[in-house]
DNA sequence: ATTGACCTTTACGTTCACGTCAAGGCATGG
DNA sequence: CCATGCCTTGACGTGAACGTAAAGGTCAAT
C-alpha cells in the first residue's frame, strides 16, 4: 500500500494527437508581418510558431527534431529565426506519420529519412560525381527500407481491420442488448 | 557542441514489438511441472513466465498491468504464484492492440476495459440486482466508447492506406530508377 | 522609446512504460 | 539435503520525447 493507483483517467477523443486543425477565433491578425520585405509573396516562409501550429506539434518538438537531425531547415535564420518551407512541413508530417502510425522512434525515423534523402540528392543532380556502385548501393538501401515499410503498413492495417471487426461485433451485441432493455 | 547527436541507429524489422513468436530450441521441457496435481488437465493454467512469453511481453510488464488494474487475475496464487487463463491472455492481447495500434496510454486503456468489464458483469448475471437506469448508463457508456474506438480505427486505417499509396509511388519511382541504372 | 509578440539558446524537470537488481519463498530433481 | 528454476515483493534506474522556465535578442506598432 504505497502508490494507490486509483486514477480513473478519461478517454481522449484521440490519443496522442491533440485534435489538431485550426485554433479558435480566426479574426484578428495577431500574426506578425513577414519581417523585412515590403509586400509578401504568395508563399512567405513561416516561422516556428506557425509551422508548429500547422503541424499540430509544439515549437519544442520542432527544435528537438532539428537537434536530432531529422530536419535540416533549408533556410535557417534571417535575424536568427528559423524559416520553414512547405517541404519542411511535409517532412514534419512524414515524421509524425512514421511515429504515430508505425510506432518508430525518432532515431529509426532518422535512418529512414536519411536513406531517402541520399536517394533524393542523387536524383536532383547535386552530387553529379558519384560512382555508379555507390548510386546502386544508395538505391538498394532505399528500396529495402521501402519494402520493409510497406510490409509493416500492410501488417498494421490488417491488425486494424481485425480490431475493427471485433469492435463491430461488440457493437452489434450492444445494440441487441439495448433493444432488450427497451428504448 | 554539447551532445553531438550522431548516432546512426539501425531500423528494426518491426518497431516496438520484438518479432514475438516462439523462442529457439523447442525440445527439452524446461517447464516446471504444473505444481501440485498429479496429472495435468488438457488446459493447465500457466504461470507468469509462460504467459509473458506467449504474449510477447516481459514478466515485469504483466505485473505492471496488474498493478495498474488492467489485469485482475481471476485465480491469483496457489503458493503465491500468479495464474493466467486464456481469457487473461486475450485481455493482454487486447491491451497490446490498444496500445500499439491506437496509441492509447495504459491509463486510457484502463478506462476502456473497465467500461467493457462493467457491461460484461451485467451480461453474466452477476449483479442481478442492478437498477435498470444504471444498466442503461453502463450500456450507453460502453457504446459510446465503442463508437469512438471504431472511428479511431477507421481513421488510422485510412491514414495507413494513404501512407501505403505514398510508399508504393516511391517504390515505382525506385524501380524505374533501377532500370535506368542498369540491372 | 517602449511595449509586446515572437523568437533565440541553455538547461533542468517530467511522464510513461517499463528494466533491473536485491532478498527471499516454494517446489522439484539428483 | 540442497541446488536449480521459477516465482514473489519491493524499490530504484532508465531512455525517449518532450515540457518548462530563465535570460536575452528582434521587429512592428504605439
Amino acid at each position: 500500500m504505497n502508490v494507490k493507483v486509483n486514477n480513473t483517467c478519461r478517454m481522449a477523443a484521440s490519443p496522442e494527437e491533440d485534435t489538431r486543425g485550426g485554433g479558435g477565433a480566426r479574426g484578428l491578425p495577431t500574426r506578425q508581418a513577414p519581417k523585412q520585405s515590403g509586400a509578401r509573396g504568395t508563399g512567405e516562409l513561416m516561422r516556428i510558431g506557425e509551422a508548429a501550429e500547422r503541424s499540430g506539434v509544439s515549437c519544442r518538438t520542432l527544435r528537438y527534431y532539428e537537434e536530432l537531425g531529422l530536419l535540416a531547415l533549408s533556410e535557417h535564420s534571417a535575424g536568427g529565426a528559423r524559416r520553414y518551407t512547405d517541404d519542411d512541413l511535409a517532412r514534419i508530417h512524414r515524421i509524425r506519420e512514421l511515429q504515430e502510425l508505425l510506432g518508430f522512434d525518432l532515431c529509426e525515423i532518422g535512418t529512414i529519412l536519411r536513406a531517402e534523402d541520399e536517394l533524393s540528392a542523387l536524383r536532383h543532380a547535386y552530387e553529379a560525381d558519384v560512382a555508379v556502385d555507390r548510386r546502386r548501393e544508395i538505391l538498394r538501401e532505399a528500396m529495402e527500407i521501402n519494402t520493409r515499410l510497406r510490409a509493416l503498413v500492410r501488417a498494421k492495417r490488417d491488425r486494424l481491420d481485425a480490431m475493427l471487426e471485433d469492435l463491430e461485433a461488440r457493437a452489434r451485441r450492444n445494440r441487441a442488448r439495448e433493444r432488450e432493455l427497451g428504448s
